[in-house]
DNA sequence: GTCTATTACATAGCAAGCTATACGCGACGA
DNA sequence: TCGTCGCGTATAGCTTGCTATGTAATAGAC
């Protein structure tokens, strides 16, 4: 396992360098920049950001189950529920029973949900190119491998944790 | 402003690659991951994630206010004097009246706060170790580069906006 | 055909983040 | 000295995330 490449070896960072320094607080900092970047953004529009991942998963497909959408998003399944209800709260979802199985029930985009299609997706390209202002192409894959990188190191047990769904 | 370097233009990532491609998506996603992480590691001494920063900025000095915490770690004073009463509440820390100023009042590490101190470094340590397994020195350094590009592009108004405080 | 196990969703309760607002103390000009 | 303005904390109320647990409906074993 020890290749040939040389390897961070896990030496304190932090203690060397200080807080500002460690991977843990800078990605909590800028989670929380870009949430509040898409906020002012999307405000106006009556939405905020934690509905973004469900709508977009239903601009692909309506008539999606919560079990299905929480999958897509890697969210658990009360934060989906209670963000559902938010939704269905402000008019953006509607929730019907599904005929093949009483337990389900299967989300439905309203008109307005689906008209704001648009607007959202320019909303969300905006803040990432804003984020991402002054870096290149190149660096900003580089950017997208190496996160995806770490996410996949910290991904408990294996792809197989998060079974295949239909996009 | 347009310089020769080949710049990201901002068209679509998100509509041509879906959202699993999305900056905002990724960096959210691994910032709870990280959070889950550390949260494992350290439930067992009694500490919980969001402590983590202000603990930090203590075992660097103490006797600070909370004002100078909320500037320290970048989080706004309500959500520090929630994080503080917590902390309290689990015996981390204490809180006495600023002799100066009877406005402030000084934080100071309880015996149990400043034991903790080897082995929350080395939880920490641990996760960022785990999270950036597999990636090189170079990668590692490159990672934390562009993420601090990104904050800087996302952090409103200059760095005036955040007035220096005593470290 | 019933009994059990699994699956889908709901609910309770907490942490951690935010904005807006209230309140008490200090500083400072008139 | 006395307002007034600013600063430090506290509180209220919201969203977004989590775990743990409850409940109803389905699926499978027998």
């Amino acid at each position: 396992m020890t290749g040939g490449k040389p390897v961070n070896d896990g030496a304190s960072r932090l203690a060397r360098f200080g807080r500002h320094a460690s991977l843990g607080y800078q990605v909590n900092l800028l989670a929380r920049l870009l949430e509040q970047a898409l906020r002012r953004r999307i405000a106006a529009h009556g939405v905020v950001p934690g509905q973004f991942p469900a709508l977009l998963a239903l601009y692909e497909r309506e008539g999606r189950t919560q079990t299905e959408l929480c999958h897509l998003v890697r969210i658990e399944q009360p934060t989906m529920a209670n963000t559902l209800n938010r939704m269905q709260r402000d008019g953006l979802i509607s929730r019907g029973p599904d005929p093949a199985d009483g337990r389900r029930s299967l989300v439905e985009l309203t008109a307005r949900g689906r008209a704001l299609r648009p607007a959202l997706v320019a909303a969300a390209d905006s803040v990432n190119a804003d984020a991402t202002g002054g870096l290149s192409d190149v660096e900003v894959q580089n950017l997208m491998d190496l996160l995806s990188r770490v996410v996949e190191n910290l991904d408990s047990g294996g792809p197989d944790q998060h079974p295949a769904v239909a996009t």
